[in-house]
DNA sequence: AATGAATGAGTCTTCATTCAT
DNA sequence: GATGAATGAAGACTCATTCAT
């Protein structure tokens, strides 16, 4: 199946896992896999596009409001997709694709779609209508779903690398973290504050 | 040398560097490297050791305050920080480590040297201070400092993953962004706040 | 097939045999070795394993008497060694065995169980039987058995060697040296003579 | 010098030595090699030339009657021989030369000179007067010879293999053995014996 | 559909050999 | 004369891939 792949994949890499491991993973001989699959490479293709298809509905789902404020519809959404990096097999897929993108550049095509536009649209779009309606002080929508989407995207890395291999640094396994970064980050983002003078001459 | 290795290495990952590019790189013959190297392995032991060497003392050189508040040195040692990552090999040995790492783990050891304990001890330290003297609202450093680094780790990987690939989503790249994130979460930090009243009640 | 890796070890030794001349040899590519045997030295040792098991067998059956004297038994049992290293594989690995042995100590293994052993038990035995019985004076088994064996085994290793490149010295080949040896030792080993007045003195 | 190399090529055998190792037991660089044989097959060529050259005098010098018998000057001979291949670099050169005549053919020319021929010579001269004198039973002298040598070959053989890895059948390597070995043949060689009834029917 | 057997095309690694110094 | 540095040529071993069954 693609999911024994996709879990070597991600823990070995693509050069460096062998056929056999993943058909040895499965229970079947090394030649079953070229009856479903011309090549380990195809197998790759059909995995990230298999994992494509599954994010975007899930992406698209964005989060209609209900009589809540902006920065609540924000933490949602984001929790949202937190729950959809770490209990699906999206978060692997995310170490894969940026493992692998300088060796097959088509995986750029994954990231864009999976990760650049659902993040820009739903989450994007939360934001601006914030800032247009004076809840966020003006501020760049993209800095600002940066800001809270890459530390989730590390986290969901670190999962599949660092956590791995050490119960040193868990805490970016534990859920608490992302809900504190998201607070600090929208706080920061509240219209009316005086403090911290020298970061506000900066900004 | 080393530096060739280190790119394609990065570039490409180390299984799928042959030995021969890396020579070719340099200009000598692929026997020239096990000259040197006792196994290809141990080139990439090699590479990452130099580095960590090299990091060290500047991660240690932990800004001592001129008569400046907590905010702005702590901006000042993540923006040395981010020249680390940005301008030297070091954003690639980042990619590399957490690439290899589940395939050698003794990489894991490096990691925790070059990342976390510098981290925790420069910059954590400075944000306990900030909490103590009052600057900063209570908070858990470890969690602060991550909100702080994360989405610079996630800048130097994209450097060298989807920013090699792709105009997209060049956004990353840009100074700005990181100082802009910085002041998002130093403000969210600021002690007396009553903004974003949701997000207090969470917090 | 291992039969020619054995003869192709015998003829120009372990190191200085290539795998793709084994290979070629049975009409298969280099890699099918591979498939069945882990690595070069392991076919050296599923090659000696085989036949230390080939030999167990007729080297465990000590010829019992019909009612002929001890010398006789001893005739037979040493033309069925022969016959053993001239006509099996055997011959071959005697020679590997001597060639390789301080290359690979477990070799030794092979060669106690093979050469020692047999020829301690099964020919040894009749040996101190004929001395107990009056038929030989006295004289340490292990000291004849020798005697007896030595050129035996250089026999064989002629033939793998010098035999195998020059028609000069082809005697060592040929049955009757052997009968011929024999007797010079058994004749030597009859109780009654006063011959050879200074070697009496000496033994 | 020449010395490391004999005994590395003793050792391991020309195919698995290297050059370096043979360089680094003289305590010089693997290039000095070069600086005085051309190649590595020149440094055995010129190893074994050697090592000819030193035996043919010892080997020729016959030794003359005192007022003995001839079985006592046979012994005399032998003993010689022997402690030539004990004390002396011969016994190496003879297990090198049976490892590697098949791969060097030109190494016969040695074997024949410094083995056979003064075999022939010098001891089988001893032997064909004896049998003349009437002081050894009719026999072909060259059978004799072989009788007599080969367990002192296969002596030298063992010391360089199955002795140099395993105390286990340390009988070859005492001096005693072969002085007992040339009593057997010796006495059986004497002429009026009615001993071993079956053994003179054959002969 | 599934696979055991086989292999072509590499890839790492070794090593005898060269040569400028 | 000696050697450190470099390499061409080769050899062991691997692995994605094929194919007859």
């Amino acid at each position: 199946l693609l999911d024994a792949a996709l879990s070597l994949f991600v823990e070995k890499g693509f050069a460096a896992t062998r056929a056999e491991e993943i058909a040895a993973r499965v229970g079947v001989s090394k030649a079953t896999i070229y009856v479903y699959f011309p090549s380990k490479q195809d197998l790759l293709k059909a995995l990230i596009a298999r994992e494509l298809s599954a994010v975007a509905p899930s992406g698209a789902r964005l989060q209609a409001v209900g009589g809540e404020c902006c920065a609540d519809l924000l933490r949602r959404q984001l929790a949202t997709w937190w729950s959809l990096l770490a209990d699906t097999a999206l978060g692997g897929i995310f170490k894969l694709v940026i493992t692998e993108v300088r060796v097959f550049p088509e995986l750029m095509d994954f990231w864009l779609r999976a990760v650049v536009e659902p993040c820009q649209k739903s989450i994007g779009k939360t934001v601006r209508e914030a800032v247009e309606s004076g809840e966020f002080r003006p501020a760049d929508p993209d800095v600002v779903v940066r800001s809270l989407v890459l530390p989730m995207i590390m986290g969901c890395l670190h999962r599949h690398t660092i956590g791995a291999c050490s119960a040193a640094d868990r805490l970016l396994g534990e859920p608490d973290f992302f809900s504190s970064h998201v607070d600090f980050v929208l706080q920061g983002l509240a219209p009316c504050t005086g403090a911290s003078a020298s970061s506000s001459a900066r900004a």
